[in-house]
RNA sequence: GGGCCGUUAGCUCAAUGGUAGAGCAGAUCCCUCUUAAGGAUAAGGUUGGAGGUUCGAGUCCUCUACGGCCCA
C-alpha cells in the first residue's frame, strides 16, 4: 500500500470518531424513494422559492459542499445525475448538524426532505434527516477539472466514473447499442447463444491466440479468436438463425484501436447470402446510430459521417484503384505487382502471393481513406478460407467488409458449406502455417465432420462492438469505450 | 520493435542550471440562498526510480519503470 497522506489520516480519524459516537459508517441498506432525475421530472415545475410538501428520500455521493456557518449546500451524485441539497442547523438540530459538518466530499449519504426551488432557481432538497451510508477514506479529484491523468483514468476507472460525469454516458450508450441489436435480432427470430471461449483449436479468424491450460484434462486450450466455427455448427444443427455477443481474444499489440480482448457480435442466417447479410448489417448499425444519437449523422474525429440512405459499395480492386491509384482490375504480373508495392512503400515478403500484396496495399493505402460507411466486396479466396466462391469465379469469394471512420467495423460472407472445398482450403491454410504464417488457420476435423452432415446455404456477419461504440461516441481510443482496458500492471 | 512527448503536493497545473510555487482538496476560525460560494490563518514535496555531469539539477546526460501519440 502506498504511503498514507494527511487527508487519508484525517478521514481515518473521523471514521474512528464516528464509531466512538456509535454511528455506523457502513450500514447495510437504505431505501430511497427517488433519484435525482425523478426529482427533476416530478418537481421541475416549481417556481423560485416555491416548495412541495412531498417527502423524498434519495441517496448519493457528496460531490461538493458549500458550508456557511449554520447552513450548508451540497451536491449529491447518483446514477441518474446530480441534485443539490440544503442542510440547516435549525432544521436538523444541533447534534445532527455537528455530525453533518464532519462529512467529507466523497462520502455517500442518504437524505430525506422536501423539494424546493432556491432564489436562484435551482431545485434543491431541504434536508430533514440524513444518514451516512459509506465513509470515503480517499479524497476526490479536483472538483472543477475532474480527473485528467489518462493512466489513472484507465487504471482506476471507479475514480474516473465518480469524477467525470461524461464517462458513464459512453457506457450507457454502449449498453443501449447492444440492447438495440438484441432487440432487432430477437424480432427477426434469431436465437442468442453462447459458444466456448476456451477452444482446443483457435479457428474462425486469422490471429494469434492466447494459450491456457486445463489441469484436470491436462490439455492446452486456446482463448477463442472468433466464435465462427461453433456458430456454424449450430447452423448445421438446424438452429437456422443464431447470434452471440461476447469477447474475442487476440494475442497481438495494443493500440488506440486494439485491445487484447474485444467484443464482437457474430450472427449466422441460414438460406441467406452475403447480400442479405449486408442489408441486415446496415439495418443493425443504422438502428444503433439512430437509437443512440437520435440522428443518422455522426461527428467522428473531425469528420461528419452520414448513415442515411444507401452506403457506398465497391470491390476491393475498385477501392485500390480509386484510393491507391493503382489498377489491378486489368491483370498484372507478379513482377509488376511487386514494383507497384515498392513504389507505394508497401512491404512484402517473397512468400507473399499477388493477392496478399494487393491486400497489404489496401490495408496501408486505402483503409485510412474509407471514412464514410463503405462496403468493400469481393475478396480473394486465398485470404478468405471460410467464405464461398462467387458463382463461376474460384479466385473471388462472396465477402464484404464494412469500413467506417477509416476502421474495419464488420466482416461478412456467404459461408462456405462444401465440405470437400472447405477441407482443401483448410489444408492450404495448414501448409501456410507450416511455412511459418502464425495467423494461418488450423485444420478443424470436427468442423469438417459437421459440414459433411450438410450446412444449409448461410450468410454470416461479425461486427466489432467496441469500434462501433467509438464511432457513435466520437471516441479516439478503444480504451475510452472499454471500462477496464488492458494495461501493464502497476506497482501498487 | 523504432521515434517523439509526458511523469512535480491527494487532484489540476507553474517554475532561464541558482531558496520548488499557485488553485482546488485537507486543517483551524468567521459566515443561514450557495452553486468552481466567500473571507482569514497555518500546514502540506525523496520533483516516477537509479546513476552521472556541475560549485549547484525538477531543469543537462545515461539507464530504467509507467503512460500517451505516431510509425512498423
Amino acid at each position: 500500500m502506498e504511503e498514507l497522506n494527511d487527508q487519508y489520516l484525517q478521514r481515518r480519524k473521523k471514521l474512528d470518531d464516528l464509531k466512538a459516537q456509535n454511528v455506523d459508517p457502513y450500514p447495510n441498506k437504505f431505501v430511497a424513494t427517488f433519484n435525482s432525475v425523478r426529482i427533476r421530472q416530478q418537481f421541475g415545475h416549481l417556481q423560485q422559492e416555491a416548495e412541495d410538501p412531498t417527502v423524498v428520500v434519495l441517496a448519493g455521493r457528496i460531490m461538493t459542499m458549500r458550508l456557511m456557518g449554520k447552513a450548508c449546500f451540497a451536491n449529491l451524485k447518483d446514477a441518474s445525475g446530480r441534485i443539490q441539497i440544503y442542510v440547516r442547523k435549525d432544521k436538523i438540530g444541533e447534534t445532527e448538524y455537528a455530525l453533518f459538518k464532519t462529512l467529507d466530499m466523497g462520502d455517500i449519504i442518504g437524505v430525506e426532505g422536501m423539494v424546493f426551488c432556491t432564489r436562484t432557481g435551482e431545485l434543491t432538497i431541504m434536508v430533514q434527516k440524513f444518514t451516512l451510508l459509506s465513509k470515503a477514506l480517499r479524497p476526490l479529484p479536483e472538483k472543477w477539472h475532474g480527473l485528467k491523468d489518462i493512466e489513472t483514468r484507465y487504471r482506476q476507472r471507479y475514480v474516473d466514473l465518480i469524477a467525470n460525469d461524461e464517462v458513464a454516458d459512453i457506457f450507457r450508450v454502449r449498453s443501449k447499442a447492444i440492447k438495440t441489436m438484441r432487440r432487432i435480432l430477437d424480432e427477426k427470430d434469431f436465437l442468442e447463444v453462447e459458444t466456448p471461449m476456451m477452444q482446443p483449436l483457435a479457428g474462425g479468424a486469422a490471429a494469434k491466440p492466447f494459450i491456457t491450460h486445463h489441469n484436470a484434462l491436462d490439455i492446452d486450450l486456446y482463448l477463442r479468436i472468433a466464435p465462427e466455427l461453433y456458430l456454424k455448427r449450430l447452423i448445421v444443427g438446424g438452429l437456422e438463425r443464431v447470434y452471440e455477443i461476447n469477447r474475442n481474444f487476440r494475442n497481438e499489440g495494443i493500440s488506440t484501436r486494439h485491445n487484447p480482448e474485444f467484443t464482437m457480435i457474430e450472427l449466422y442466417q441460414a438460406y441467406a447470402d452475403y447480400n442479405q447479410v449486408m442489408d441486415l448489417c446496415r439495418e443493425l448499425i443504422t438502428a444503433v446510430v439512430k437509437e443512440c444519437t437520435g440522428k443518422l449523422e455522426v461527428e467522428y474525429q473531425g469528420n461528419n459521417l452520414s448513415f442515411d440512405g444507401d452506403w457506398k459499395r465497391m470491390t476491393l480492386l475498385e477501392a485500390v484503384k480509386e484510393y491507391a491509384g493503382v489498377d489491378f482490375i486489368t491483370p498484372k504480373t507478379m513482377g509488376e505487382t511487386k514494383k507497384i508495392a515498392t513504389d507505394l512503400n508497401v512491404q512484402f515478403t517473397d512468400q507473399d502471393t499477388q493477392y496478399k500484396i494487393i491486400n497489404t496495399i489496401f490495408e496501408e493505402c486505402v483503409e485510412k481513406k474509407l471514412v464514410q460507411p463503405t462496403f468493400i466486396c469481393d475478396y480473394p479466396t486465398e485470404l478468405s478460407p471460410l467464405a464461398k466462391n462467387a458463382k463461376g469465379n474460384p479466385d473471388i469469394v462472396e465477402r464484404f467488409e464494412l469500413f467506417i471512420g477509416a476502421q474495419e467495423l464488420a466482416n461478412a460472407y456467404s459461408e462456405l458449406n462444401d465440405p470437400l472445398e472447405q477441407r482443401k482450403r483448410m489444408e492450404q491454410q495448414l501448409k501456410q502455417r507450416e511455412r511459418g504464417d502464425e495467423e494461418a488457420q488450423m485444420l478443424d476435423e470436427d468442423y469438417l465432420r459437421a459440414l459433411e452432415h450438410g450446412m444449409p446455404p448461410c450468410g454470416g456477419l461479425g461486427i466489432g462492438i467496441d469500434r462501433l461504440i467509438m464511432v457513435i461516441t466520437n471516441s479516439a481510443s478503444i480504451r475510452d469505450v472499454i471500462l477496464f482496458p488492458q494495461m501493464r500492471p502497476e506497482n501498487v
